[in-house]
DNA sequence: TATTTGATACGAAATTAATCGTAGTACAGA
DNA sequence: TCTGTACTACGATTAATTTCGTATCAAATA
């Protein structure tokens, strides 16, 4: 049972990247970050915060005059579904049409293409496998 | 110069989405395409192409009575722009984490991950090529 | 104790997107 | 010529998002 859509707006998605990079914060903490990006008010974030609370996709806790908030929803899962979203509105579905289109235009390192080489490698390895 | 910032919103998206696949098109064969998969009214589909008209992303000509459209904006550009912005929200700027977990998650062919993987060869030859 | 500081709650405005109803217009065919 | 059909224009509504001001409260401190 999933806890909610995954649909985060755009303003909740930053807010998700603060708490999954740095771990259970503060809307003092969160807010800080953010401004480092762009201008929100504090209150704005609050608010975010608190709405994100009602839909299930933070949880919080009482510590003495603050609260501590944290994420309930899962970043990788979250962001798989939202890869998936992304290349069935885009590319009709088709991974890796997204894929040699993002490698394309996108510069990578040689290490990063090793990296992607090698875990092409380790699935067709393992295909290989079930196959037998 | 660019025509506007590329930014379709999730309606706008599906129509380009048949603009690109079909070529200049009537609002009655978009709004048909996007009937086979969901309900749209069909001035729905009208109205949205006309703000797109005005946002500059969309051309008309009069043909007799009815419009034809066509878009003004590259599918492989706009599409290019969309990644970006999807690789920096999500993944912070890193491409390679993007199709990493891409790759990871969505099941493609062997087919096709051959076929990234010989873009990445290709890609990886010029870079040396460069670096002579 | 009175004041200041920093937090939460809440309401409400502003924006944007998506949807559709209605009215008007022009051509085709009876 | 009259009528029906298919199209465009436009306004209005709804819903969701983003934003922030104001009120309130509690703890720390002067």
């Amino acid at each position: 049972m999933r806890p909610q859509k995954i649909k985060p707006t755009e303003a909740e998605l930053e807010i998700l990247q603060v708490l999954w990079t740095y771990g259970p914060s503060t809307v003092r903490f969160v807010n800080d970050k953010l401004k480092s990006e762009r201008n929100v008010g504090y209150t704005t974030s609050l608010k975010v915060m608190q709405i994100m609370t009602e839909k299930g996709m933070l949880d919080r806790y009482k510590d003495s005059r603050t609260h501590i908030y944290s994420t309930l929803i899962e970043e990788k899962e979250t962001k798989n579904h939202m890869i998936d979203k992304f290349v069935t509105s885009l590319f009709g579905g088709s991974a890796s049409g997204m894929v040699l289109q993002a490698l394309g235009n996108q510069k990578c390192s040689i290490e990063e293409l090793d990296q992607i080489k090698k875990l092409i490698e380790s699935i067709e390895k393992q295909e290989n496998h079930e196959l037998k």
